[in-house]
DNA sequence: CGAGTTTGACCCGCGC
DNA sequence: GCGCGGGTCAAACTCG
């Protein structure tokens, strides 16, 4: 048996790499006698022999099977050696009616088992091409870089264009993704991956200055939203490992770490808005190497979203031929009042705006698309979001406080839209379509109202029954709190 | 006693 | 080089 528990053949002739033959029916000298018997090749065609014969003796020599199957691997097929297998090998005498009855089944199975090599064939090729776009991709923002470095460094914008390409470039979550298609990758084998991906990404992108390199850090997600509580409820587990005062915000900012799994890097920053305590921020930043309950996935996929947002965004505002590479991925689904994007700040970071959407005009506008949020269910927010996988609010704000400023807006106004990115104009067509999406209502409502089913209804203005209220008394708002913040949200109501 | 929180100290990057 | 601010560490502390 191989690492990954399936049987490998010790015959001599050499099976493709993703097939295998195996055991299914070991040596009983009390059945062989060392007389030769006949055994089912199961995958063979039909047309050729069925069944040959092999001299028992070779079971005196190894506890080679006497049946050899080639099963590919990936399928988790090993179920061959079942009763029915065993009858059909013990059955050489059988009554010709149950050699029929065998027969049909080994056609029936084998037709199954080609059609999910088929299918196993089909998704391979789907995984390489998808890595093959990928390492295209990469290979282009690598020259992108370089031509951004040869035309910026005269005017001294260079260096921090190049970072903050570098940062969206790190953030890529495309190579999770992949990742995560490798069922055969485990878990700690994710988490070596999450810790070599820069150096992956540094090799792939051969001639990225060093300097910058090291500065690089990964795109980050934040959430505004209103809630008393002290964490919004995205479904991990999390653990305090800091607090700190931050400059102009008389609440102090709570650092945490994700705990579900050891060695998961992700963590995120709660933070009460300077200007109304009511909205709680909350930066998320890194990817989970490990599974995440339905709650917690609803938010790590949208978080994810955000930080793959940013790198179509910045891709759709630098080069044509990235326009048509991400064209089928940049759906805007997110509306341009709800997030933001702020690539001037120290690390890229997409902001949802949750604190302004939806406005009940909107629900006046569309009240035939709306339910109570608090009534949709999570998969509502994978579903539209995950699936979708991409929003692209491509408002371009130069700080994160912006968003809150321009939080004053008329209800239900379509704010207009500014595609710029470092300077870089995006297509106007391109700005034409996210006009048009973003200018509906509907949608951006519907995509509000998922969201604030992941937090409880903890958005909806600070007012009415928040179940996150029995956690007001948290240390965020409170220099010196004593309490003993369990920071678990599965612990909260809201989902 | 273990898990989690608090909080001062420390490190590091960045701007002046 | 220096100071500032963000982020993290880790010992002390709290709580169940």
């Amino acid at each position: 048996m191989d690492s990954t528990g399936h049987y490998r053949s010790p015959s001599s002739h050499s099976p493709p790499p993703t097939t295998i033959h195996f055991p299914v029916n070991d040596h009983h000298p009390d059945r062989c006698d060392d007389k030769r018997i006949n055994e089912v090749d199961f995958f063979k065609d039909k047309k050729h022999d069925q069944s040959k014969s092999i001299d028992c003796r070779n079971c005196n020599e190894t506890t080679t099977p006497a049946i050899h199957l080639e099963v590919n691997t990936r399928l988790n097929l090993l179920t061959g050696n079942t009763s029915s297998d065993q009858s059909v090998i013990d059955d050489g005498v059988s009554p010709s009616y149950e050699d029929k009855r065998t027969k049909h089944e080994l056609v029936s199975v084998q037709a199954k088992l080609e059609r999910m090599n088929g299918e196993n064939q089909r998704l391979r090729e789907a995984l390489n091409q998808v890595i093959v776009n990928y390492n295209t991709l990469e290979n282009h923002l690598a020259m992108m870089i370089q031509q951004k470095q040869g035309g910026e460094n005269s005017n001294g914008e260079g260096s921090t264009t190049t970072r903050q390409v570098m940062d969206l470039a790190l953030a890529d979550p495309t190579k999770a993704e992949i990742n995560e298609k490798l069922q055969s990758t485990s878990s700690e084998e994710r988490n070596h991956d999450e810790q070599l991906r820069p150096v992956i990404n540094n090799q792939n992108t051969g001639n990225i200055d060093q300097s910058s390199v090291t500065t690089v850090r990964k795109a980050r997600v934040s959430i505004r939203a209103r809630s008393e509580a002290s964490m919004i409820a995205d479904g991990c587990q999390w653990r305090k490992y800091g607090q700190k005062m931050a400059k102009g915000n008389p609440c102090p900012r709570a650092y945490y770490r994700c705990t579900m799994a050891a060695g998961c890097l992700v963590r995120k920053q709660v933070q009460r808005c300077a200007q109304d305590k009511t909205i709680l921020i909350t930066t998320y930043e890194g990817n989970h190497n490990h599974p995440l309950p339905p709650a917690a996935t609803a938010m790590a996929s949208t978080t994810s979203s955000a930080a793959r947002m940013l790198l179509s965004g910045s891709m759709q505002s630098s080069d044509s031929h990235m326009n048509s590479i991400y064209a089928g991925l940049n759906l805007n689904q997110f509306s341009s009042s709800m997030a933001s994007i702020s690539p001037s700040s120290p690390f890229p970071t997409v902001t949802l705006d949750l604190t302004r959407a939806p406005t009940p005009l909107q629900f006046q506008r569309n009240p035939e698309s709306f339910v109570n949020p608090n009534q949709l269910p999570q998969n509502y927010m994978q579903s539209s979001l995950c699936n979708h996988s991409r929003f692209s609010g491509l408002q371009m704000s130069e700080n994160v406080e912006a968003v809150g400023t321009s939080s004053h807006s008329q209800p239900g106004q379509i704010q207009p839209l500014h595609l710029r990115l470092q300077g870089l104009p995006v297509p106007s067509a391109l700005s034409d379509t996210i006009t048009a999406l973003t200018g509906d209502p509907k949608f951006t409502a519907a995509v509000a109202a998922a969201i604030s089913s992941i937090f409880g209804g903890g958005i909806n203005g600070g007012g009415g029954s928040n179940n996150n209220d029995e956690n007001v008394n948290a240390t965020i708002g409170n220099n010196n709190g004593h309490g003993n913040n369990k920071v678990n949200n599965s612990g909260f109501q809201g989902n």
